[in-house]
DNA sequence: CCATATGTTACTCG
DNA sequence: ACGAGTAACATATG
């Protein structure tokens, strides 16, 4: 669920509640959220260690602690923070609790068990081989361009090859998709330089337009995105085709189609994007 | 029971 | 080496 413009609301939620806490305690009710430690071992490098900075670098969440330590956290498909005062009981699905010295406590839960968390003196390893950001100086057109014209991969799943660009995951790249009027499994060579333009500035409108909305929430009544305050996002009413299928095309108004490309669920306009021969 | 789900990664096959 | 496809992780929902 949670995509850049997801995990950036978090981030912007988080630096807002927590301001630079020391983390004063740690409960872990389900140890294999913590990829790369025992949970004891975990602990004893934790407490005691204040939280410096939080920054985001593409899905992932990063606590910058003293000491030169970074806890990395990914949230996957169903991870969430959230921020609650002391006191406060674990419910179900919560698998990790940071507890702070300024009055709150940061609870991790997963219904999925999916997500994960890192916690390394050497973050490159972890972050080391992502692309670019988006939304960041290093996303340049020029190298975009380069790169898409050198593999025969179909363009879905290349928009969700992390390593290619940082932070697009389904949601996302459909939209971005539609805005530039690309088919989902066009091979990224045979694009035009014109669509390549399109592609890279939806690409950056879409997310921006995300995170102006707080991140989308879809489902009722169980939300599947929240911020770490525990609000929904209001994204998904910006929604150009993503879980859309049947309803008009905002362009053309014909039905949008639901098909499978990289294993996903991908929707789009077959009349807005089609899949061009070169 | 079956299919689906917003993510990632290891593995197989051609 | 490359790219596509599959399974796995684990749970909930329709």
């Amino acid at each position: 669920m949670p995509e850049l413009p997801e995990v950036e609301t978090i981030v912007r939620g988080l630096i807002i509640q927590m301001q630079t806490p020391i983390i004063t305690d740690v409960t872990i009710y389900f140890s294999k959220i913590i990829a790369d430690h025992q949970p004891d071992e975990f602990r004893d490098r934790v407490i005691g260690k204040r939280i410096i900075k939080i920054t985001r670098r593409a899905k992932y969440i990063v606590f910058h602690l003293s000491e030169n330590w970074y806890l990395i956290l990914h949230l996957r498909m169903t991870g969430k923070v959230i921020i609650a005062r002391d006191g406060q009981k674990a419910s179900r699905h919560d698998h990790l609790v940071l507890h702070l010295d300024n009055g709150t406590q940061l609870f991790y839960n997963d219904t999925r068990k999916f997500g994960r968390f890192y916690l390394t003196q050497n973050p490159a390893e972890k972050l080391g081989k992502l692309g670019p950001e988006p939304l960041g100086e290093d996303f340049k057109f020029k190298e975009f361009s380069r790169k898409l014209k050198s593999t025969q991969r179909i363009i879905k799943a290349v928009l969700l090859d992390q390593t290619f660009v940082a932070g697009m995951g389904n949601i996302y790249t459909d939209e971005a998709l539609f805005e530039a009027g690309i088919h989902p499994e066009q091979p990224t060579s045979t694009l035009s330089r014109q669509k390549q333009k399109k592609l890279f500035t939806a690409i950056q409108n879409v997310l921006r337009k995300g995170i102006q909305n707080k991140g989308t929430t879809l489902g009722e009544g169980k939300p599947n995105y929240v911020s770490s305050d525990n609000k929904s996002g209001s994204n998904q009413h910006s929604l150009q085709v993503f879980a859309r299928t049947g309803l008009p095309c905002p362009k053309c108004q014909r039905s949008i189609k639901k098909i499978v490309v990289a294993q996903r669920g991908t929707h789009y306009c077959s009349n807005c994007q089609r899949l061009r021969k070169k």
